[in-house]
DNA sequence: TATTAAAAGAAAAATATTATCTTTTATGAA
DNA sequence: TTCATAAAAGATAATATTTTTCTTTTAATA
């Protein structure tokens, strides 16, 4: 058995073919897909399924860490199966949203400990700027 | 005539009574407050203000640069004076946002510039964690 | 296979934000 | 200083996102 239905299992909550495939589906994407996008990507699969469902699922793997959510400053969340605290690229042009290799910030919250009394859990790193492809666009 | 005054009618925007009031309050507060409780503050010295009014102000006040918006990951925007691209810091236990002192992140942007091809022009850090108070709370 | 608690689904409700329309007001000209 | 007017304020409706409620369906265990 796939360690997230172990996982599900292990907290009392029931693995379903529509958990699995919202998770299965963040997994297998970049582009971080908010609630409404997951939704009608998977409707064609389960044509059932219910954007409520979408909703109350994300909330589920939210709580048991198997996915995070983001807010870039959209009206709306987006989800990332990606749970480490890792750094997102927005761009202004198109509005994707990008994970940004993060060797050199690792210790980003090490340093910042310093000078914070805070107890310091987790971080949230967003830059925005323009992705190649709207650099490009704009430069036309 | 104040600078704030000065910025809205080189852009031919009307210096009115409250969005000098929206702006005074956000920079006399360090507590990076909704467009709700904005609202709240100043309903009793302007009996007739509108949320409305408060929303409009604050995307005004944003576009022309002496404000910034914030979203730390909850269902609404908070909004504050410095708009400088400064790091935040959100206490799990309160739900309150405070500025970091920030010397040591400044060259930031440059170092995730080496890191990627987007051509970055602003950064969002936020930390998570529990204030002095809420530690306290927790530790009884 | 039957039981049952939990989840899915449908629909309504709640929230936050934006848009529309009318009234009021800041601003610049007379 | 008053007047004209475009813009903003204010009231309200609309929209968008998310949450809740309720009923039906289903996963999990006996």
């Amino acid at each position: 058995m796939e360690e997230a239905a172990v996982l599900l299992k292990q907290k009392g909550l029931k693995v379903t073919p529509q958990r699995l495939a919202i998770l299965n589906l963040l997994r297998n994407t970049k582009e971080h897909p908010t609630a409404e996008t997951i939704y009608k990507k998977l409707v064609s699969d389960f044509p059932t399924m219910s954007l409520a469902t979408v909703y109350k699922t994300l909330e589920v793997l939210k709580n048991i860490g198997l996915i995070q959510e983001l807010n870039v400053g959209e009206g709306s969340f987006r989800y990332d199966a990606n749970t480490n605290s890792h750094t997102h690229l927005v761009c202004f042009g198109c509005g994707k949203v990008e994970d940004l290799d993060e060797s050199v910030l690792q210790n980003l919250i090490e340093e910042a400990k310093k000078h914070t009394d805070y107890k310091l859990v987790e971080q949230k790193l967003y830059f925005y700027g323009y992705c190649p492809a709207c650099q490009k666009m704009l430069s036309n």
